[in-house]
DNA sequence: CGTAATGTTGAGCGCATTCAAGCCGGGTGG
DNA sequence: CCACCCGGCTTGAATGCGCTCAACATTACG
């Protein structure tokens, strides 16, 4: 949240705050089609958001963690349009809607801010469409450790180690990939010294290395 | 624009349109990296959006027609983080976003508005990151057309032709395939007495054809 | 402790890519 | 008006990356 609010301000912002909401893991938030009230801003715990086509096939389309906001997408039609589901026990404060809209009239850091969120899903998600769009399989999977480990460390956890809350398939799913591809490719990074992995504990090695996937150097 | 909204919040809303702007074909409406200040409404002509990564590859994450907005990127950062390219000579209104949150402030309808489109979008993304992520060659071109056609039909054009505004080389990009796949994906659409192409004139046969090539249909 | 879920690895295949050659159509200048 | 040129498009042949199918290993969990 952006400083330099007054006392008063702080306390509206407080009111957009409705109940807390404990899900288990494995358990939904919200489903698609179910009815949109809230944005849920993420207190502990892991989420996935996922979209299924009407064949069963389904793209996860983001994994969210403390401190995100994770129903942007029932704006527009009253209804959710995806799911979103706990990957570990969570605990998420419910932020009724319409609290939200009365207040950020009143408050505009509270506008602002909310303006920026929904910004910041945009472009995260332009940045899914270049990775899903043009890269090759270790290119996409090293974005999402550099991506991840980049978030966690923001929020004070280590910059190389870090403990994968989803599966090979659905980071496949994701990235746009089978699970197949995700073993595969985390085995290779293994091999050439880049990461150590057991089961989903990832020590990130050499992070130099991984940047220089994702962004192949031109070297002459 | 919704309905129901009294004359005075009709005019309110107006002052968030400031001059307009012509682009001319090829010209870019903002860039990447240039400060951001405006949401762009399009009036006429026919954008595409597109982000590049630091090695040149770059990704066309839309295309947007009359009546459609773009700039919303900007928000977050204060600057653009893609470009928007006229694909044909076009006039968008200007809409300063400080003008756009000031009034959305007083009338609710607007506010409503702006955080439709954005979760529009969101949603929108959605559904292409689900195309890159699991579609084959084919459905994405099927799903481009649908998707463009539907578009231009809820404009008062045919539901069965179109003129492509962009080159096989942007559709590929915005569907993660090489120009060639493009080319080839069509040829054989028009094998199959699918669609018939004359260049960028696209005219679809067989709509239901494109529909079942989407959504493989489970026939026993 | 046993069973199901998750992860690893191998072999072969297929779809999209790469590389290459040629075509078409529109615009320009002689 | 035609010759030329160039960008956009098409098509062919060969390659390769990621997928499929399959067997097995490991771990989590009731």
């Amino acid at each position: 949240m952006p400083m330099g609010l007054s006392q008063e301000e702080l306390n509206r912002i407080d009111e957009v705050i409705g109940t807390r909401r404990k899900i288990k893991r494995g358990a939904t938030l919200f489903r698609n089609g179910e009815k949109f009230t809230s944005l849920y801003a993420i207190r502990t715990g892991f989420f996935k958001t996922r979209i299924a086509s009407e064949d069963g096939r389904d793209q996860v389309t983001g994994f969210q963690m403390a401190g995100e906001v994770v129903g942007l997408d029932g704006i527009v039609n009253d209804h959710h349009s995806c799911d979103a589901v706990a990957l570990e026990d969570a605990e998420v404060c419910v932020m009724p809607f319409d609290r939200i809209e009365e207040i950020s009239r009143e408050v505009n850091a509270l506008q602002r801010h909310v303006h920026k969120i929904m910004s910041r899903e945009i472009v995260r998600e332009h940045g899914v469409m270049l990775l899903l769009g043009s890269m090759r399989a270790e290119e996409r999977l090293a974005t999402f450790l550099l991506n991840l480990v980049q978030r966690l460390h923001a929020r004070g956890f280590s910059q190389s180690e870090l403990v994968l809350r989803m599966t090979r398939e659905e980071i496949g799913s994701f990235l746009g990939l089978k699970l197949e591809t995700i073993s595969r490719t985390f085995s290779r990074f293994v091999e050439e010294g880049i990461v150590e992995v057991k089961q989903r504990h990832v020590h990130i090695v050499n992070t130099e290395a991984l940047r220089d996937i994702v962004n192949p150097k031109k070297s002459s």
